[in-house]
DNA sequence: TCTGAAATAGAGACATC
DNA sequence: GATGTCTCTATTTCAGA
């Protein structure tokens, strides 16, 4: 962890809620001037602390409203591990990460319907040689929420 | 999912990887009117289907570097589910997801360190009389991908 | 690192097509 | 819906403390 002044806690917190937020509320904000800030923003930003802005979006409305939770274990323990790289071909899976535990990975995926989570299974299982788990979630309380910087 | 026109759907590709591209950035790639652009995003807002923009923050920088999946069993099934409600206190909890299969809910959570997890643990069970499987991420290869809206 | 001022660029509103 | 123009505000740079 880097050392982080509490300023600097204070901008990631309020972009984090708001990534649009101006400069100039920005600055009203955390109690500095607005070039102040704007220096602070880039610095977080150079150093990697600020790794960009998203927008959020409604899955649903997007038209991707089935969310699945899917383990992998690799058929071939010797094989190559390559399997993010292979997986990242594929638009439906939004996040990969390597777990400890019985699997390897856990890929969180989105997808329109049911039909197309068994199509995206199946290509799963041919770019990957991998058995697969998966876990369909029903709701989403919440999700991404801001951390307590 | 509510109609959506290829346009619509340009503008929210590249809000989703520039959640601070200009209206005039965006415009250009979208090949509209600045006005015009600016109408739409306006309106997506408003229809929900862009629910904000927020910050990509880097959580090892941040003081977050372990991440985990913790999966929850309610002990007493006849119990009322407002789990999410409770486990909202929680700040290291980032995301929770009500889940068909064995288990009730998975919780995407960020802590400092070991011992924050083990606490944090405690203070799960603690709030909502659940039995935890935690599942540690080790790696994240990559994470929170654009949809291919 | 901060401030404040000056120049450039963008946001937002409006009338028109 | 889209466009172009207009006004106002925000961004960005810079000199100086």
């Amino acid at each position: 962890m880097t050392n982080l002044e509490p300023i600097d806690r204070a901008i990631l917190r309020v972009l984090s809620e708001d990534g649009r937020c101006s400069f100039t509320d920005l600055a009203e904000k955390v109690g500095l001037s607005v070039s102040a800030v704007h220096q602070r923003v880039r610095r977080l930003e150079q150093r990697g602390v600020l790794r960009g802005y998203a927008a959020r979006l409604d899955h649903e409305q997007v038209g991707l409203p089935l969310t699945a939770f899917i383990s992998l274990t690799p058929i071939d323990p010797s094989a190559p591990d390559d399997y993010p790289q292979r997986l990242a071909a594929l638009p439906e899976v939004q996040s990969c990460y390597s777990v400890a535990g019985d699997e390897s990975y856990i890929l969180l995926v989105r997808v329109a319907k049911a039909t197309a989570l068994e199509d995206l299974l199946r290509r799963i299982r041919e770019v990957a040689n991998v058995s697969t788990r998966t876990t369909v979630v029903l709701s989403t309380p919440y999700e991404d929420r801001p951390p307590a910087v």
